[in-house]
DNA sequence: GCGCATTCTGAAAGCGCTTTCTGCTACCGT
DNA sequence: ACGGTAGCAGAAAGCGCTTTCAGAATGCGC
């Protein structure tokens, strides 16, 4: 009875299956058992072919206790012909707790997302956790209605990814979810900045990432900017846009309103954005795109448009998801970590509650790739 | 009793919280009721408050049968003022059937994998379903065990995004888990080949795309071909080179063993495999990368060796996934939809279970792009 | 060989919800 | 005004599991 079947926590049976073939008997599989239809094996149908008790057979798929040797194998052995597999639900029941986490992003197939997911469902494995991914595809009500949902699910914590809006409206129905999910034990949260949300929060430092980037464009040399932005009403854009902006004027240099042009955050709206920017001829030498996302949307409306980069415009991004390195040209950035960013909202969210809400900011780091260079000359207008 | 909270399927009361205004009492909020550490909820409390029993509660928050007015604005009102939400564990054992499906593929972060995760969530919200989302990380053992983690939470679907392992004992363990699941009224469906696993398939025609991408390359005028491989055990990859080398025979074309590189199925395996195919001296003129993932890791390792793509070597991929289109040079390969691929496998799970599995074919459009040309000259070796 | 401490097993009470089944009230036709 | 029939509320029996509690079996010391 040594280290076989150690099964910490989890109580998921899959290992024994093939320890099947142990047992000597002859070759009825389960097909013996059940027939087309057929009903779920429960906990009371293993106890009945082990010969034990209810509370026998949970504790040996528990190891709760310690149990009689020989019962111990029957129960193990019954369960595996059986194919028994635990009924979550009857478990998140009588133990008042789930296996689930709950994680609500914007959209996963964005690469920003996915590598953050990334890191999630990692972490979450380790823990033996399985994660109810939601996407809201940008819509705050139904991030609303999938805390809701989670909540319902008694999820062990809730993970919100995607940035926070500012939105009385929206703040007050998200509070109204998850002021009750926290007092009953839920965890929650968060990465990026979330206005009146009193939870624990990972922080890129959004601001300071956005202002050191203003600083190397400037120190190329950099006079004249464009900024392409996403919707006004998240964080993420008003502390990235405020700070690039706050960097400027430090240098005395003006970003003037109808060189902000605003679109989804998405790589069609970059290239929508770019195209804007064209358009109106700008005289921008750089121009900075809130997210990576945003720069390949833009990257291509430029190529698009025989619009050289860096040679005519010096292109940079917020980010740095993976692909940005396979781009040509290569994509200057703020660098955020970001498999690491969801390991650490993970853990943080898992950890014991504090009596008042951390905050870990995360440092971004300005990465200069070839997409930035000195201005040549001005881009004529 | 007109229009007002319709309250489909869900259950969730998320939209009431806002109503409490209506309420005449004092400011007392739901504060007045529970403490720090306060328990969760319940319906019992629910009716208790509004002074009904526990059946008219639940069918008042159910919608199942007509109830009096006047009681049902009391349990709404109580629901609301308590912030209940209902305990969907309590819900699924209660019901034998849950609101969430299982998704299983390798890896989110992979932008293959994220596109039909997309198209998989966005159906499965149209369905007031909960995803839950497991990466193996190319793992298989990990892939059987989740398939028992959604097993036992009674997931009304499971979906297997991954290619399949031609494996089996691999297989076996698989089945194992999949068959107690099936036959207990459980759907699986899954996307692209799994030889040995009878369930509903949507199967993307691999060995058909790779043929006809290679016809095209002959046409272009290529005759020495390099291919880029994944771990062959997988049912993608010997379809995808199947295919292609078919062609090739029949066009009287070999393809050398030592001018097929395995590797892992992900950019760096591509980067990886295309520099060995450098260091070879390949005399290939065009490489076809069995995904597109593992083609932009070889464009870039191209170009980094200063290999020019389409000028010296011509490189196709597999997939079409989005970000190919903003590389430079775009690449050709074979576009499948992948969103749809996503929303299709849903469907198909969601489906009435059929008497034998249903297969759907989906059939791969080359589209050629400016990383491949007619040969110039012969690649130096 | 007896009494007591020590395991280990089994019976049973929930966990929070749905859903019969039963019984009541109120309304209809005549 | 009366029987009949909807229509609706409440009591209670589960759903499948965990876990206390009490009881049975074992081992020990003396």
């Amino acid at each position: 009875m040594g280290d076989d079947s150690g099964d910490s926590g989890g109580g998921v049976t899959g290992d024994g299956v093939s320890a099947t073939g142990t047992v000597g008997g002859g070759a009825s599989g389960a097909d013996s058992t059940a027939g087309a239809g057929g009903a779920h094996v429960t906990l009371q149908d293993v106890a009945r072919r082990a010969e034990v008790s209810l509370a026998t057979a949970s504790r040996v798929l528990n190891g709760t206790t310690q149990v009689r040797a020989d019962l111990r194998e029957r129960v193990l052995a019954a369960a595996s012909e059986l194919a028994y597999a635990p009924n979550a639900h009857a478990q998140a029941l009588a133990r008042a707790s789930s296996h689930s986490i709950g994680l609500i992003c914007h959209d996963v197939s964005d690469p920003y997302f996915a590598a953050i997911a990334r890191g999630v469902t990692r972490t979450a494995a380790d823990h033996g956790l399985l994660v109810m991914l939601a996407s809201t595809f940008r819509d705050p009500a139904r991030e609303v209605d999938y805390v809701a949902m989670l909540r319902a699910q008694r999820a062990r914590a809730i993970l919100l990814i995607g940035s926070g809006f500012e939105d009385r409206e929206w703040e007050h129905a998200m509070s109204a979810e998850l002021d009750p999910y926290i007092r009953t034990g839920g965890r929650v949260a968060v990465l990026s900045r979330h206005r009146s949300l009193r939870v624990d929060t990972v922080q890129p430092e959004n601001r300071e990432g956005a202002t050191a980037l203003a600083r190397a464009l400037l120190d190329l040399g950099h006079r004249d900017f464009a900024v392409l932005t996403g919707p006004r009403a998240l964080t993420t854009v008003s502390d990235r846009l405020g700070g690039f902006r706050d960097a400027l004027t430090d240098a005395g240099i003006d970003l003037p309103d109808d060189q902000i042009i605003e679109e989804s955050f998405t790589r069609d709206g970059g290239y929508a954005a770019a195209t804007e920017l064209i358009r109106r001829g700008s005289r921008a030498t750089c121009v900075f795109a809130l997210t990576d996302v945003m720069a390949i949307g833009a990257l291509s409306a430029f190529r698009d448009h025989g619009v050289d980069v860096p040679g005519q415009v010096s292109l940079a991004g917020f980010d740095d998801i993976p692909i940005v390195r396979d781009l040509v040209p290569p994509l200057t950035t703020v660098a955020l970590p970001l498999e690491e960013l969801g390991e650490r909202v993970m853990n943080l969210a898992l950890r014991e509650p504090a009596r008042r809400s951390r905050v870990e900011r995360i440092t971004g780091k300005v990465v200069l790739r070839a997409s930035t260079t000195a201005p040549r000359r001005r881009h004529a207008g």
